[in-house]
DNA sequence: GCCCGAAATAGAACACGTTCTATAAACTTC
DNA sequence: GAAGTTTATAGAACGTGTTCTATTTCGGGC
């Protein structure tokens, strides 16, 4: 009958960690994920590698996240964040939605390409994630979504601009997922995204 | 200075296998595939499982197919052309290609849903794929592409037609993705791709 | 300060994808 | 049909994600 609300949960959430030495822990495994992924990507990053690199144990590295999804997919998270807040200091040009959101794409799109090691482990995690991942892959998705949405209109997006904030998500996921195995060019990825933000608001 | 033509290429290619007992074990081997990965999925799709069932050893199995991916989507490509084959001996009913890409869309969907374990694994190794697998994928891609624009209209499709059969296979994927990963129902599934194809088409 | 349960550590152990080795069987070519 | 080459086989071996065990350290209540 223990109370027993500290699960991994609290752990995995990050954001209420019991003890500063937790929160340094976390950040340093992360730190280590981003930087070794950066390097070599998905394959560089090896559990043994990042518990080594960020100075913990691999049984802590495993308490911290339960798999080697869930940490490439949190770290995302977290590098998603930091690109919403750069974003959200920025006033983003363009006279329309159609030309906001294009801005906003091609921003974000030229951030990731200029880290495509980086870009490779995270999308790939992403996508091979299964049901187990689902909340931090939720996460992922609604920063995402929020990101178009925001881009659109400062207001609360309508209906409609949430369908096509979605929509937008899914063709970016797919191009990504072509760029990262080659299928497609960074110029193929912007003309696609280009010609789909055109079919979807002109 | 061995003229070295037959590649591994060859045995991928699984058209022009050289005599008919490779062409059963390559079919036996898919077979096992997909028999294993409709009771278990992605998991349950183990190379030294595949080789027994297939009833050839596991170096043969790798001889065949390089990779665990190789092996799944090349499976799906199987898959695919059986359904392509069914669908053009079905009439498409609908008046608008909007009608059509709905009929066909839901069709593949509800078959897809039908085999849960089955679309996962196919699902998961379609996006975790990596480069070398590149020439499989994009089999899968264009078999995907042609069902929708077939579906839009009989003759060549137009540039625009192509585009948007490109943006609802790239929703469709991520769709497939969110229902495998049980971040969305087969309901949200398709109340997305109708929301998609209307933004699209209407 | 001391005790306790929780958290961290080092490292062994295990599972499954992949590769390698040695041998046997199946073909081609003469 | 024999020699040589390619392909298949059985099984060991290896790498990396994950789990488990035994031990130590940490932090909070007495």
């Amino acid at each position: 009958m223990s109370p027993s609300k500290s699960r991994t949960d609290a752990l995995m959430a990050g954001d209420e960690l019991s003890s500063a030495a937790q929160r340094e822990r976390r950040k340093r495994i992360v730190d280590a994920t981003i930087a070794l992924a950066s390097k070599g990507g998905f394959d560089a990053v090896q559990m043994r590698a990042v518990a080594d690199r960020a100075d913990v144990a691999l049984g802590t590295l495993y308490r911290y996240f339960p798999s080697k999804v869930h940490l490439l997919v949190s770290s995302l998270a977290v590098e998603l964040e930091r690109a919403q807040e750069k974003m959200d200091r920025t006033t983003v040009p363009g006279e329309s939605p159609y030309e906001r959101l294009l801005f906003v794409l091609g921003r974000i799109t030229r951030g990731l390409q200029r880290n495509p090691h980086l870009t490779e482990a995270m999308t790939r995690a992403f996508t091979f994630a299964d049901a187990s991942a689902g909340a931090e892959i939720d996460k992922v998705s609604l920063l995402m979504e929020s990101m178009f949405t925001k881009a659109m209109s400062d207001d609360a997006p309508t209906d409609e601009q949430k369908a096509i904030a979605r929509v937008i998500g899914d063709v970016w996921l797919s191009n990504l997922v072509a760029w990262v195995t080659r299928r497609a060019t960074a110029t193929d990825v912007a003309n696609r995204l280009e010609l789909t933000v055109r079919l979807l608001l002109k």
